[in-house]
DNA sequence: TGTTAGCACTCATATAGCTCGAGTGCTAAT
DNA sequence: ATTAGCACTCGAGCTATATGAGTGCTAACA
């Protein structure tokens, strides 16, 4: 069956309404709306002809209709790029902050407060970290504190217990040791082989060489593993068909419980590369079970560095996606300069 | 009235029951049990009598009787303690990890999969923490990184950016500055006046100090803050009395935005003192609105080091006290040998 | 041929009336 | 002081009924 104009109005302005309302519309609602001057009768046969072809479906007989999946999924890849939406601007601006674990916090903090929205936060990851810079400094006589800066301008430290404080030169020796041998060098890089040759070369000190490295290991790791920050969960509860006590509970749980997103995420990483780097995903169309009914919009952001990380916003599937889409494409432009700035 | 001795068993008989059961408890339950041998018709009227003390209430005339936050409050601090509960040894122990902050997120999680409660452990806090070591390291080119050590082993690094590379001497020159300066000062020795002092004999790298102390102060108000991990908030959902839409959005926003909770806890511990060391607060008892249908016990762990932190577990009014009291003596205890051999 | 008015039909929701039973308070007997 | 007995209360759960929003279909109309 061939989608006419018409049906594209009517289909938009169905879901326009239940965007807004929640409920079922009506043809007669319809048929009142002022750019479309047909009988409710008229669009009843419209619509059958569109649940027909599976974009609206009806909750139960004789109740108006609601958005397929399929349907939202129509709106978001076509409807919504022929209407562009007039211009709209945010309000609240990010602060400026020092660390970027507040900084990434406060951005799912402040998009979820715009938007009324559940929103999650993944830190930038980046492809393959190399060691940019080890020191070793004795803190007090039981203590040496290990220095790790990862080439992305990350700082890990790891606190090295030892039985008796090392002289001055030792530990300057050390240091030189360590930068010769790792400085540039990535995870991957530093094999077995390697740290054997450094063992014998630190003598006496190949303990400590051995709690360095495994600092090292431990720091890349940190850095290669997604965290995920979310925010304005609670947000949910503002949308009726997500509040009910058992969706909720298990949406909640994917929401505070990080790695269901991080998966969803990284999935989207992938797809992205084409588009303008947001995605869409309705309903069924992620794999929880707990999202079923809901909607996550993802933006992929991108730092000089080379980071790459995402952005989502949680929501039920009528979530005002002209909306997010926009304040997560600005968000994105955004980010970039602030993280660089800081 | 008198509250005799009869009187206590049938309290304690309806408490517990309406603890397993969640539902109003009636005359004839009670007589049932075995060791009050009394008829329905005789516990009715010492419950009649139970009522007027405002022990127990009504939840709507002819049910049965649950307890009033005054009974739970009677039950934590009188009945509890006479009945001496038999041992019971938890069941998941804490693997040792290396981050003090992915300790207490693990504390907090385990602590909610064992109780089926939310929990929320609070990072320890130290009085006056005090500068304990300083060093800059030139990075790169065109960066600093300070390191600063408090004097409870807490590392933190800021970076500094700077137009042109420092010498090595330079560099060295700086940290003998710092630190013959700063060490063992608290925030509130560092002064103008010594500031100024430190300026004068930086010379031209005035600026770099500054960098240096704006990063220990914030550094040390950072150690300062009370991080607040929490857990198992979804458990709620599995306390119909908590997972009602209305209330639940507003408990769980209280878990969530952990202000709230900082600001209980902050309470708890001056209160704490003289007891074990473990507080209850039931319902009302708490300022929060949003924590009316719920109780909070508490335990605050105390460290080798001298930090004191909080250990709480938030649950509907009828959770199983004696568990939770158990459970927290436990914890604390183990605590601190945890932290301090990891 | 496309549009519309009209009408019978459907079905979720809301409301009212009903029964049921758990639980109470009171009284009188033990 | 305790208990058996009984009338009474009231929420939970059920059924029946009314309401009304919304549909599909048919027939008339432009």
């Amino acid at each position: 069956m061939e989608l006419t104009e018409r049906k594209k109005k009517i289909l938009h302005s169905i879901i326009m309404n239940y965007l807004e309302t929640g409920e079922p519309v009506g043809s007669r609602t319809i048929s009142k709306s002022p750019d479309i001057k047909l009988s409710s009768a008229t669009i009843r046969n419209e619509m059958s002809d569109l649940e027909e072809m599976g974009l609206i479906l009806q909750p139960y007989t004789s109740a108006g209709r609601i958005p397929s999946d399929l349907g939202y999924r129509f709106y978001v890849d076509q409807l919504m790029q022929e209407k562009e939406a007039e211009e709209e601007k945010r309000e609240a601006l990010l602060e400026k902050v020092d660390r970027m674990e507040a900084m990434l916090e406060q951005v799912a903090t402040v998009l979820a407060s715009n938007t009324n929205y559940a929103t999650m936060v993944t830190a930038p990851q980046y492809k393959n970290p190399a060691v940019k810079f080890v020191q070793l400094s004795q803190v007090d006589e039981r203590n040496l504190l290990a220095v790790i800066v990862i080439d992305n301008n990350t700082v890990k430290n790891q606190m090295i217990h030892v039985m008796e404080p090392l002289k001055n030169d030792e530990v300057l020796k050390m240091n030189v040791l360590l930068n010769s041998f790792l400085q540039g060098l990535s995870l991957r890089d530093i094999n077995l082989e390697l740290i054997d040759t450094m063992r014998e070369q630190a003598g006496v000190h190949a303990n400590i060489l051995d709690s360095v490295i495994k600092g090292i290991a431990a720091a890349m790791r940190d850095v290669d593993e997604r965290q995920v920050y979310t925010s304005g969960a609670t947000n949910i509860f503002k949308y009726p068909e997500l509040g009910k006590p058992e969706t909720a509970a298990g949406l909640l749980n994917t929401l505070v419980e990080k790695h269901a997103l991080t998966k969803l995420v990284d999935e989207a990483e992938e797809f992205n590369n084409e588009h303008t780097g947001i995605q869409v995903y309705i309903g069924n169309e992620m794999r929880s079970q707990n999202m079923q009914d809901c909607s996550l919009v993802t933006a992929t952001y991108e730092l000089e560095g080379g980071g790459t990380g995402t952005i989502g916003i949680i929501g039920p599937k009528r979530m005002n996606y002209q909306k997010v889409v926009k304040t997560l494409k600005n968000l994105t432009g955004e980010l970039d300069e602030i993280f660089n700035n800081r």
